[in-house]
DNA sequence: GTGGTCTAGACCACA
DNA sequence: GTGGTCTAGACCACG
């Protein structure tokens, strides 16, 4: 059945990764300016190619925009930031239930499993 | 910045993983034999030596035995799978966990965004 | 009969065993670096995957750190460091006890001849 | 310093050990007649040649003797028997004290462990 | 330089 | 056949 194994995600797609969750978390607020593009290739140490492909994946997403001549900005249309986040909370979601149902844990186990962890901080009903 | 980008994890590692999963998982039983280190390693499409690797590695997990001259079998001690099964969940977890707050996510909205999942979708396959 | 003859352990065993003991003994000390896998590959005269596999084996014991890009290090863990020494000391004490029995030898008489070389020889050296 | 690896203790001599603690032992008594050459080849599993050394080199310590046209016997000579048991058993003692004292064990250390394994469980055989 | 991984192919021991 | 060990030589990531 299985076939290879991952050689690993693309960079450019972590470096995307990486950013959006900048920006999810507030790290990176709507309206901010990114790094340069060789800023980010120097501070990162990846090629400015790679740089300037996860910029244009981010603004296909809407996530951020790029104005000409002055640089890359994080978004601020409310909309996007919102649904962008819960997309990323979403995937995140249901990659985790995805896996545990794939290792045979019921949705009990799971529940209960998760709130031992975030009990102390959180609340359960 | 601290850290660049990750290589992927090692094949024999993740043909471990792979393996401790669907022991977990029951996909696996209790002295099942596995694929023998050359099937495996046709069949994965990796050096026989990886495969070796991987196979040392869960039997010093104690997950599974080696018996030279027969084959490689799932352990039948119970306590031992059911350590790893445990162990397994809560590494998933907490790395969901982790990855969550590292985007900004809080306690509740976690199990808010689960219990979606869980109770409303029904989501089996 | 139910043996047949040993074909004497693996090299990788035996560079381990080397090194567990010249760590004991003190002749290697906590936080000293081990000699680079290639280094130990010449001096040895044995393949360098053999000595990586050994490094490995003393890491996975916990008895040494690998720090990759600046080497292998004894451990400074006095934990491990004890319980490596006392676990080593146990292993000689059961052997030579297991050997000796196997001798006919009785432990009035072990522990005689013992005391002969211990007391009597002042066996220092 | 070191040099390369132990590849194991020749055949013929890891037979001869095991003869001479059986002879030690008491396991085969002094007149008692051992397996033919031939007998023992089949039996070990080596070649005739290899058994044919080891009684060579037993013969050569007085501790067997052979009888042209009848086979080889344990000698019945009982001041050979005990040299020859002597001998062993401080062979076996000097060596564990090497060992440990190599290990970096203090005599002290080495005979409370010793006690610690032969007061704790007596002795059986 | 360092350690870590992987491949290719060999030989051994066990059954 | 099985797993286990070893060598030779390559490439990678880290510093």
């Amino acid at each position: 059945m299985a076939d290879t194994f991952q050689s690993s995600q693309p960079i450019y797609l972590q470096l995307a990764d990486r950013l959006n969750r900048q920006i999810v978390s507030g790290e990176l607020k709507p309206g901010d300016k990114l790094p340069s593009v060789r800023e980010m290739a120097v501070s990162s140490k990846v090629n400015p190619n790679t740089v300037q492909r996860t910029y244009r994946e981010l603004e296909a997403s809407g996530i951020v925009e790029s104005r000409r001549g002055q640089g890359t900005f994080v978004t601020e249309n409310e909309d996007i930031l919102f649904s962008t986040r819960e997309k990323l909370k979403n995937d995140q979601i249901e990659n985790f239930i995805q896996v545990m149902h794939d290792m045979g844990y019921e949705n009990e186990e799971i529940q209960a499993g998760l709130r031992l962890y975030l009990e102390g901080g959180g609340h359960n009903d």
